[in-house]
DNA sequence: GCGTCCATCCGTGCTGACACCCATGTCGTC
DNA sequence: GACGACATGGGTGTCAGCACGGATGGACGC
């Protein structure tokens, strides 16, 4: 490619991108072109501008970093996605790397660690944080290895309308209303959720719909 | 005073610290002299060196900054304390008050204002931030009027830590039995957070949990 | 047509969450 | 010493969450 990547840089912390920025900009191969402060943003950026690579945190307003990085992928498919996250969190790796991300940075890393990212991600590797993260890829090889392949969790259209509400904190009886159907239906369906995710209750329902960028914390 | 003021920066997100560094040595009246990734090496360094200025992020391991800022300010009564964060809670900002910092500070803020802050905490001036934390500033203004003083919404230590266990999913029980004390208790404290903090029930605390950084989603 | 998936609904029963009442002992403060 | 804040414990009662069992009807594929 010819002329240095093409870089938007997406974080809700004024901060934390004039400092990304500024250490990205010390590389001759890496120019920040466009910054976002929330998810939304940086779809509109990315879908407006010319954009090589995107660096997105997850932790964003308006939309998450994990939902702009599904809406990113599956409508620009020569973009690169690299989640820049302080969640040194199993779940929010596995999460980032279904929604299409190539790539997965602990904002505790050093900044060479970032740019070997970037540059990781414009060849098309994927690039995963050193230390802690061992853990992750490790189990993440398992998974394969055990051809668990990304346990793909079909939850219905209806079933997920239904885990939406309840990650809200709505009850079933106000979830029957809104939806004009009866509260033990809805308690059906919740029922159904855990089971196919594997969780154990509402809370950790939540937790989930969070992470996944279903709702707002 | 004589030379730039020395700033003691505490973040644990390395990202984090050097884009702030290289903000604050644009500066020629402030000058970097030390770093720390969590609070217990905040006080270390801030000890064992000259520091005039510490500017600490409020999530760090080990210790936190409310934690350092209390030690601190207490021990070295000349040093200036800058809370930096990405909450804009009203919680912790009183929190922060109270600890004795002079300054509260988003991530999400400008440059300038970062520099600023650290400009009026040397003039013994409170700085806080523009913008969003009007809000915390006319709230606190309110309570002053209201002659609350500091009205203590604020949880115990204790509650703190029940809280935590809460918002990570466990049951009365499990905490019971992880802390040796009874579930009775338990749901005592539990009961005194959602009143304290005008909750309606574990879910609506994971996510005020969430929200504060307490726990990770 | 038959099977499968989905959405809808019901009953029963257990457990935990939550609200309300209560008391005890230990601090530190005034 | 009295008082308040805190942590500890108990009792009782209501209600929602969740598991388990069942049923119906509609859509869609083969």
């Amino acid at each position: 490619m010819s002329g240095p990547v093409r870089v938007l840089l997406a974080d809700d912390h004024t901060l934390v991108r004039r400092g990304v920025r500024l250490i990205l900009e010390a590389e001759p191969d890496l120019a920040v072109v466009a910054e976002a402060g929330d998810g939304a943003e940086a779809v509109e950026r990315a879908r407006a501008g010319d954009v090589d690579l995107a660096v997105l945190d997850i932790a964003m307003p308006r939309m998450t970093g994990l939902q702009a990085a599904r809406e990113l992928t599956r409508r620009l498919p020569g973009l690169r996605v690299l989640m820049l996250t302080m969640y040194d969190n199993e779940q929010y790796f596995f999460e980032a790397l279904k929604a299409g991300a190539c790539g997965y940075v602990l904002k505790s890393v050093a900044d060479r660690d970032l740019v070997a990212a970037c540059r990781a991600a414009m060849r098309d590797e994927a690039f995963v944080c050193p230390g802690a993260e061992r853990a992750l890829v490790r189990s993440w090889l398992e998974r394969l290895h055990r051809g668990d392949g990304l346990p793909e969790r079909a939850v219905t259209e209806r079933e997920e309308e239904i885990l939406k509400l309840v990650a809200e904190g709505h009850t079933s009886r106000e979830i029957a209303a809104l939806l004009f159907i009866s509260a033990k239906t809805v308690e059906r369906h919740r029922a159904n959720i855990l089971h196919k995710l594997g969780l154990r209750d509402r809370l950790e329902l939540t937790r989930y719909a969070i992470r996944a960028g279903l709702v707002d914390p």
